[in-house]
DNA sequence: GCCGTAATATATCAGTCTGATATATTACGG
DNA sequence: CCGTAATATATCAGACTGATATATTACGGC
């Protein structure tokens, strides 16, 4: 799905600006979907262009003026039909895999260093998809996404913590 | 990492032609980095002209000619400093999970039919990745990443297996 | 013999996206 | 009063993907 689409489908959690969105895409979208600024407030004025979303500008006393966006009928029905039709793509990148591929181009050090770090990470993350999981209001799909994330951390973690020992004294001996 | 760098790395397997590095970004790189030709032809003119890496012209029977690339002592340098440099950056996009997000907005058909591809195609990733494990030659690195594969993927399949009949009446009921 | 398909091999274009940067306002701490 | 951070929008340069083009050989079907 392309940041347009996405932009639909962060606006039928409510109505947003611009840099609302981005929050959302940081917090309930974060483990599997992201998008910058300079993606979503294109595809927000050629949203508005193709009649799939309405624009208001909200006046704030405190606050710079913000453009809120709604969606149209048009735009509820577009983003359906994307979901119907997405074909399930899935991309992974990872850098510390790439590291740990090669790992015995890294020194001992600094082996150790970046499994402590990506174990870390991992801690970090499973502790806020856990606080979130932990709020009311999720919907059973929500509630979904959010259990499939901690399960796949959860096995990372496991796997690191188990075999770190054996994958450094490897490494140190060869 | 970018994909110069990246295309130093699978030069670090063997001395390769463009054609033969995207080969490898679809096998032993395929489950944590992935690159296009229209990125990695450019990158290696680009490593060529920076004197990172070699190239010679082979003159095959009955293929087309290949540029054949190598590493230099520079570029065998360069791609360890980025390897220590980097900071372990992951990306995961994922349509499927944002299809089972807004799995109210879905058919029960289509929802059902969503889940059981991506098991399969689960099951998929796994055969080949336990296939390519059994083989002999692997790295401690190399063994690590493919079992940290195997692993995460597992944990995806069952937790998709064990919660998938529960999910599918919630969101029929809801 | 001929056609379509697939594999090998390189290359490039149009469109999309990221990271960085710019601008402006308000708030808060030192 | 200054720096930092949050809110809010916008855009640029550079990087990357997906699609397409070109050329050669091989293989199976009719």
């Amino acid at each position: 799905m392309n940041t347009p689409e996405l932009c639909l489908g962060a606006l039928f959690c409510g109505d947003a600006s611009g840099y609302e969105i981005k929050q959302r895409f940081e917090t309930i979208f974060s483990h599997f979907q992201q998008a910058s600024f300079a993606a979503i407030y294109p595809a927000l004025t050629r949203l508005e262009a193709d009649g799939l979303v309405t624009a208001r500008v909200e006046t704030q006393q405190k606050r710079p003026a913000k453009k809120i966006y709604r969606l149209t009928e048009a735009g509820r029905q577009r983003f359906i039909d994307a979901l119907h039709e997405s074909q399930g793509d899935e991309i992974f990148r990872s850098d510390f895999v790439l590291q740990m591929f090669f790992a015995e181009l890294l020194d001992a050090d600094k082996l150790a260093e970046i499994l402590e770090r990506h174990e870390q990470q991992l801690r970090d993350t499973l502790a806020r998809l856990e606080a979130v999981r932990d709020h009311d209001g999720h919907s059973p799909g929500q509630r979904f996404t959010l259990d499939y994330g901690i399960a796949v951390k959860r096995a990372s973690l496991a796997f690191i913590e188990q075999s770190k020992a054996t994958f450094i004294r490897e490494e140190s001996e060869q």
